[in-house]
DNA sequence: ATTGAAAAAAGAATGGG
DNA sequence: CCCATTCTTTTTTCAAT
């Protein structure tokens, strides 16, 4: 199990992964060490599964976000495991979740801009069999958006 | 502008933002220094916003993931600025946007588990004035999960 | 588990092609 | 824009508590 200093230490690498120990241990009143340690043993543990720079999606021409809802035609274990399939190479594909409610998933598309949107669902995704129907929600604006869970 | 060396960078600070520079220019077929300096580059003019941790949901206590639709009861300015203002305080939203569609706003929201869910409904959201509707989509599965754009 | 110190590695800065 | 070198900082290991 992991204490409130690895807690904290969770919350401020999630803000900057950067973060040097020195920098860690001055922030939480202890010495490099433990905080060297305890940064390993939550590495090994799990907890932390890796370190990701954070992009500028405008900048790098992925300025357009799109939620799609799929609903399949049937739901066969055949078809499942096929549209999934397809699904996971698309590379505009950013999340994709299996959800109830109306639809069977939920898909995150990051493109950059609306003829390339219109290009990756005439080209890639109505391409896939088994898909019955497709509801789109596009991002107008980003009200919030983080990364941090509040550990 | 960017070159091809430049989205090699951000693709590899993508997958691992602790990665030294001494290993990307291995991988660049480079020396150190110019290395460094367009990693300082696509700091400096915003291509890499920061660095984060990337954290296991589960283990720490976030497992259940939620999209929730919102639908607003009327689009004045000032109820479109209550509703908002209030949604980028919860700390289980994870990400707000506005969408086109049938609903207003979509919602990702992160807690532990379903009484922790109900209780950021009855106790949070649904106590927010101006909001008509809520639509959820409870994650069931994962599918894919990436932060990593193809740039 | 934490401290302090020492060795190894990486980062920052500089002068030159 | 890139290379090589030096100087500084950080990471990593280890003895001691």
């Amino acid at each position: 199990m992991i204490d409130e200093t690895d807690r904290k230490i969770l919350r401020l690498l999630q803000e900057n992964a950067r973060m040097t120990n020195k920098e860690l241990a001055a922030k939480l009143d202890l010495s490099i060490t433990p905080v060297y340690e305890r940064v390993k043993k939550l590495e090994r543990k799990g907890y932390i599964k890796g370190y990701s720079a954070r992009l500028d999606h405008e900048k790098i021409g992925k300025g357009m976000m799109v939620f799609m809802h799929l609903k399949l035609q049937v739901h066969t274990h055949e078809n499942i495991r096929h549209v999934i399939e397809e699904v996971d190479h698309l590379e505009e594909v950013m999340e994709c979740y299996h959800v109830t409610g109306e639809t069977d998933y939920l898909l995150k598309v990051m493109v950059k801009d609306m003829p390339a949107y219109e290009t990756f669902v005439v080209e890639k995704l109505t391409k896939i069999k088994g898909i019955a129907n497709i509801n789109s929600s596009i991002v107008m604006s980003t009200v919030k958006s983080t990364t941090s869970l509040d550990v």
